[in-house]
DNA sequence: TACTAATTTCGACTGCAGTCAATTTTCACT
DNA sequence: AGTGAAAATTGACTGCAGTCGAAATTAGTA
């Protein structure tokens, strides 16, 4: 690598990390981006060279972290788990992370889920990996014979996927607490495996 | 009313109106406050007596526009169409709306499914409206057998609710087109409905 | 009507995100 | 080492969101 590369990374790490560090003591918007760059030793332009915006030194420190979630991950992962559990633990992890950096997750989780025109793409690369943990988790729940063969794998992400949204979301807006996420989630995850229909329409029980 | 009374609405509808004029002619970013007072008649100031934020003047306009889309579904729906076309009919109408007003719906789902911690309460209303519309069909559901009764409403629409934002949120990220909506919505509340268990896991077939 | 208190309006002001032209540093080649 | 081109760095500058105290308007009272 060159002195000119080195240097690069150098500096962004710098930023990144007086950024965190201010953000975490004064909050996201009580830091501007001249503190950061003076406390990364450095000037405000420099950081736009290095982020496009404010936000993207959010994004910058959540890539950061989903990639050690990810790891985490794929250690954690027991794959004769029911899918169930499986689910609950990628879930339950992803949100134990929300919860240690609430303001980070929320900003991440709006530019993600509903990004401007412009920083579309950006995302979708991130997603490819969520992909990559999920799809052989639930490749082999159908050849287990625990879930449909008739629903596409890309589907069965994006139904679990949405459930954690909104359960975040619910999180988000006080609807819920803390402790109520997880069981919330293993109740919605089990209803949408079971699905809401009534197994036979004319016999059920009321539970 | 008194003459003071009349005369806040007056400039508040102003202000709107205003607001909503110059955002669709040049877009939420382009326009400045001073330009949505100046186009009101009214000081800056008095703008920021009104609506707290910028954001808050597309919330006023978006709980306007949602106000519009309950009285038409009141209007359309069908009580005697299953439960999946009238979830259709319901959310296929808000996406509308949403196609007709891009830019506002981004930036409303946004601010309302993870606000800042400060305007949390302001969405819980909203939502309640959202439930009186549902909650009956639903419970009619059960009562007809196309719905387990071992689910509580409350989730029933959380599943429905998170499929939508979810769907929502792959049109915005371009991951589907416009005219690819309704099939996925369609497929994904089939989906929910019937379960992503086989019904019978030893006799399935691929389709 | 006249006077006072309460409410509303206003725009000058502050602080920050983001830009850009000028300057400094690095690199490739002689 | 010397030179010129390319890349990186910088902070002064622009424009706007949001604040605030002073001025104007309205309501209440006699």
């Amino acid at each position: 690598m060159s002195v000119r590369e080195a240097k690069k990374q150098r500096k962004k790490k710098a930023i990144v990390e007086a950024a965190i560090s201010l953000f975490s003591a004064q909050g996201y918007e009580n830091t501007s981006i001249e503190q950061i760059a003076r406390a990364a030793g450095v000037g405000k332009g420099t950081v736009y060279s290095y982020f496009q915006t404010k936000k993207d030194l959010i994004k910058g420190f959540c890539e950061y972290e989903l990639e050690k979630i990810h790891l985490e991950l794929v250690k954690r992962s027991n794959r004769e788990a029911t899918i169930l559990e499986q689910m609950l633990t990628i879930y339950m992890t992803e949100f134990h992370h929300v919860t240690q950096n609430r303001e980070f997750g929320r900003l991440y989780m709006r530019e993600s889920i509903f990004p401007k025109e412009s920083d579309v793409q950006d995302n979708l690369e991130t997603d490819d990996k969520y992909f990559q943990i999920l799809f052989p988790i639930l490749q082999k729940g159908q050849e287990r014979g625990e879930l449909r063969k008739d629903v596409e794998l890309l589907y069965m992400t994006a139904h679990f996927y949405s459930l954690y949204i909104m359960i975040i979301s619910a999180w988000y807006t006080g609807r819920i607490s803390t402790g109520e996420v997880e069981p919330a989630m293993e109740l919605l995850f089990r209803q949408l495996l079971e699905g809401l229909q009534p197994k036979n329409p004319n016999s059920q029980v009321s539970k």
